[in-house]
DNA sequence: CCAAAAGTGTTCGCGGTACACCCATGC
DNA sequence: GCATGGGTGTACCGCGAACACTTTTGG
């Protein structure tokens, strides 16, 4: 046991983790084996230990629970609002997640009972506060899209123009010309053509293009602002 | 005495206030009491109590420590960096604030030993890691300034539109074209103008303005988005 | 040859930027 | 009358937005 002079609150971290479908922006979450809030869908989390850092817990948290690793993973705010833990005082330091799909660990991972992907639309209720987390949640991802390079992070490695643009449309929730987003993106020269194309479709396949992380950071540098 | 099963971590805010001199941007700090870092300046800032919600610890301790009220407050980030605290494990919720210095009682409230406003660029050593709270703090008001009308927060009631521009680019860190600001400020049609000019100044006084909050509340919800 | 999506240029209008002088006021 | 800052307009350029057809490929 562990006393203190003060009663102190517990300490948890929660993760929205994204990941993009092949039609849908998609939200990871995990079905709760523990009361309160027994079989209900849930944000992976859990409390933070003393000698760990913050964002370690979250990351441990989503191996532990989902078996997700990897990801680009971002702190988002912290919520304490009283009574939101029937049980207790908690005050949790959200997190949001961002997922490559195309990555089969993490499908394999992810690909059993009690751990689902759920499109932002069609949420099942939530336990806790998790929902409005969730909100707030995708309102930075869309801020967040069109000011930093972080899309790239919710693609495969090698990706098509028309993906990307699928990504944008998806996260903002409107339409894009495909004209004017092609030659902005390109004109930011941070993509580079690969040399392959998409395979398996029964079309003309699009050509691939990686995200040059190195000549972002040089550009940053000097000063240059990505904007979407 | 109150325990646990597992050890918990201690839950702290601190806050960043902001304030806006005649001729910089200054930061509130209080000169501390107590060990670690006794007499070394700090951020105001306290220990969050069981039953007590974030931001409404912030306030108190703001009020408590620095005697300053009435301002305004939003979540920065939560830090808990293992070692931070050289005691023992601290979890902290960073906050900022814009302060109307105008504002006579924060004034005088901030008139004694052990509060003082500093400029950015002449900061005293600072105590725990403070220093990149308020770096941090200065990076998100910089970012925020220009996408949310939150610059009339530093501002009296009524101002001039060169205390206004002042202000940005105090904040901004550059210099404005005038023509070009009032231009686009005037042109936002958020401020009102009002048949108060200047007082006490040895030259043609500048008509007075103020913001008007539920034009920019309406404007909002039919889309508007405030840039500079 | 047909379906499906890839790929590609131009025009137009608005908004950002650069830039300099006269005016009002207090002392 | 002079010093100090208040207040104002215009020209140009670049970027974002609108918009449609041809090409490639697989089946």
């Amino acid at each position: 046991m562990f006393e203190y002079e003060y009663p102190r609150a517990a300490l948890a971290v929660d993760c929205v983790v994204f990941g993009l479908d092949e039609t849908d922006l998609k939200v990871l979450l995990i079905q709760r084996k523990l009361a309160p809030f027994q079989h209900a869908w849930a944000l992976p989390g859990g409390f933070v230990r003393l000698d760990e850092e913050l964002d370690a817990a979250a990351r441990r948290e989503l191996e532990e629970e989902a078996g997700v690793s990897d990801v680009y993973l971002e702190q988002l705010y912290t919520v304490g609002t009283l009574g939101r833990d029937p049980r207790e005082r908690v005050v949790t330091v959200a997190y949001y997640a961002l997922a490559k799909l195309s990555d089969h660990r993490i499908r394999a991972a992810t690909d059993a009972m009690g751990v689902g992907w759920f499109s932002l639309d069609d949420l099942p209720k939530l336990a806790f506060d998790h929902r409005e987390i969730v909100e707030h949640a995708v309102l930075r991802l869309r801020g967040k899209v069109r000011y930093a390079p972080i899309g790239f992070e919710l693609l495969p490695p090698r990706f098509s123009l028309t993906q990307l643009q699928k990504l944008y449309e998806m996260v903002l929730g409107t339409g894009l010309d495909k004209r004017n987003f092609r030659k902005k993106m390109l004109a930011m020269d941070l993509l580079v053509e690969t040399d392959e194309v998409e395979q398996g479709v029964r079309h003309r396949a699009a050509r691939l293009y990686r995200f040059d992380r190195r000549k972002y950071d040089r550009l940053t540098k000097q000063g240059f602002e990505f904007a979407m």
